[in-house]
RNA sequence: GGGGGAAUGUCCCGAGCGGCAAAGGGGGCGGACUGUAAAUCCGCUGGCUAUGCCUUCGCAGGUUCGAGUCCUGCUUCCCCCA
């Protein structure tokens, strides 16, 4: 692939952000031509999107900060049916309560980050249930649908797992891919829209609306496509023990969203300040460089650049001020996430175990247990050495709290009030 | 419509002569070592008012002192035939 000479695919490239383009010298004389307009399409199977989601929003910011019109599409038609890429199992069927309350709670991380209005590159928030919920069957069949073949559609990588292993794709799962290529068709003749873009699972449903434009005798559609983002140790990004790293503050405290990045591998921080971040390339090669601990400062930096990102630079520069008291100062961070509760209930004499359960840190107090026999448990720093420990007023620090320590990076403060 | 197979510890995969809180992995969590990293090693990985009590093997019944295991019905999924 030779160098881009477009402001938008040539960034995409240098921040490693590009995975499959289709008809990449094509897009790239588009993309010089003047304001074009670009989509990504969320599905509202939760109430946020997460990290792994946040790569394609960081394509459409770069798209409208290159001068260009970005489309987010909230996948409220599409979500009905559910999209069967890459899945072994069918998903649960969503209701319309559910996927109209996703919608809403979804909305609110994208206005962080790209800009919205009505100016010729503030983009636009569409959903697709404008257009597919009154669409007519039979209709639809004679217009998109001759347009399918299903023995292409069963070669896609994307079904062929759930064929190969003889599990069932309904027919319900099967026309996903059809209703994502008439999106794409849809929004090119509202809005003129060309290009559509989003995660490497996307590209066989994304190239089903190129085709489509094609067969129905509309433009020349474009898809870009970036990588998997993988941990330099084979993990997919974006799993913890409490599942998936969120974007929504309420989901996901940006003090733990900070803290999941501060904890990056080494190998991965360069890789990840690229694709997150907005920093130059010049800083990123300077922070890639650091050796040994060192490269610790790179990954403060990365944690506060995205954490700033997706919930804004005050919240970014408390978590790091925070995650600075506690570990390297080894004071009480007097703004750690902390738990409240009444103060009768906490004279009347509060087991350990179940205050690391009332904290939040814990499961049970089986789990508890089992922690205090594993040496994981410190109150105010001390190690927890008898479970039948009782907390009482004289473990409250001068601040009113008492500091619960899960680990050596979980800490909750505890106040009576 | 006919025939065959499957469902296990609420993360996943997977053993399981009628005595089972149920083998073994993976993943995850904690500890040691470090740099809040990786790799490695060790431990843990149903709940509780805890020398005991309660709830778990698709659902509902039944046989039995005792059922994940046997019987009956049902649900869901898969395969083959029509």
């Amino acid at each position: 692939m030779t160098a881009f000479k477009s402001d938008f695919l040539r960034v995409l490239d240098e921040r490693g952000l590009i995975h499959q383009v289709a008809d990449p010298e094509g897009l790239d004389a588009l993309c010089r031509t003047g304001v074009q307009t670009a989509y990504v399409g969320y599905d509202a199977t939760a109430t946020s999107i997460h990290i792994g989601n946040l790569i394609t929003v960081t394509l459409l910011y770069w798209f409208q900060e290159t001068g260009h019109r970005p489309i987010t599409l909230m996948g409220g038609g599409t979500s009905m049916v559910g999209d069967p890429s890459f899945r072994d199992d069918q998903r649960k069927l969503l209701s319309v309560e559910e996927i109209a309350t996703n919608i809403e709670s979804i909305k609110r991380v994208f206005g962080r980050i790209l800009r919205y209005g009505d100016g010729p590159t503030d983009a636009l928030m569409v959903n697709n249930a404008d257009w597919l919920l009154k669409l007519n069957y039979v209709e639809f069949l004679r217009y998109v649908g001759r347009h399918f073949s299903v023995n292409r559609m069963l070669s896609f990588d994307s079904v062929k797992l759930r064929l190969d292993r003889d599990q069932s794709l309904s027919f319900l799962e099967f026309n996903y891919m059809i209703m994502q290529g008439y999106d794409f068709v849809e929004l090119n003749r509202r809005y003129g829209c060309s290009l559509q873009m989003g995660g490497s699972d996307q590209w066989g449903n994304i190239i089903n609306g190129v085709d489509l434009s094609h067969r129905m005798g509309g433009p020349q559609l474009y898809a870009v496509t970036t990588p998997l983002l993988t941990t330099a140790s084979g993990q997919k990004m974006g799993k913890t023990a409490n599942g998936a790293v969120w974007l929504n503050g309420d989901l996901f405290s940006p003090y733990d969203f900070w803290q999941y990045f501060r904890n990056t591998e080494d190998a991965d921080v360069g890789r990840f300040l690229k694709v997150f971040t907005r920093l130059p390339l010049g800083e990123i090669a300077r922070l890639e460089a650091l050796g040994g601990a060192e490269i610790n400062e790179a990954k403060k930096v990365l944690a506060t650049e995205i954490t700033a990102i997706v919930h804004g630079r005050e919240a970014a520069e408390a978590a790091a001020e925070t995650a600075r008291k506690t570990f390297e100062e080894g004071s009480l961070a007097t703004d750690l996430p902390s738990v409240s509760m009444t103060r009768t209930e906490f004279e009347a004499g509060l087991g350990v175990l179940t205050a690391f359960v009332k904290a939040g840190l814990l499961p049970s107090t089986g789990e508890a247990r089992r922690q205090v026999k594993a040496g994981g448990l410190r109150v105010n720093d001390v190690l927890v050495s008898d479970e039948r420990a009782v907390l009482g007023s004289a473990d409250l620090t001068s601040d009113g709290a008492v500091k619960l320590s899960f680990g050596k990076k979980k800490h909750v403060l505890l106040r009576p009030e």
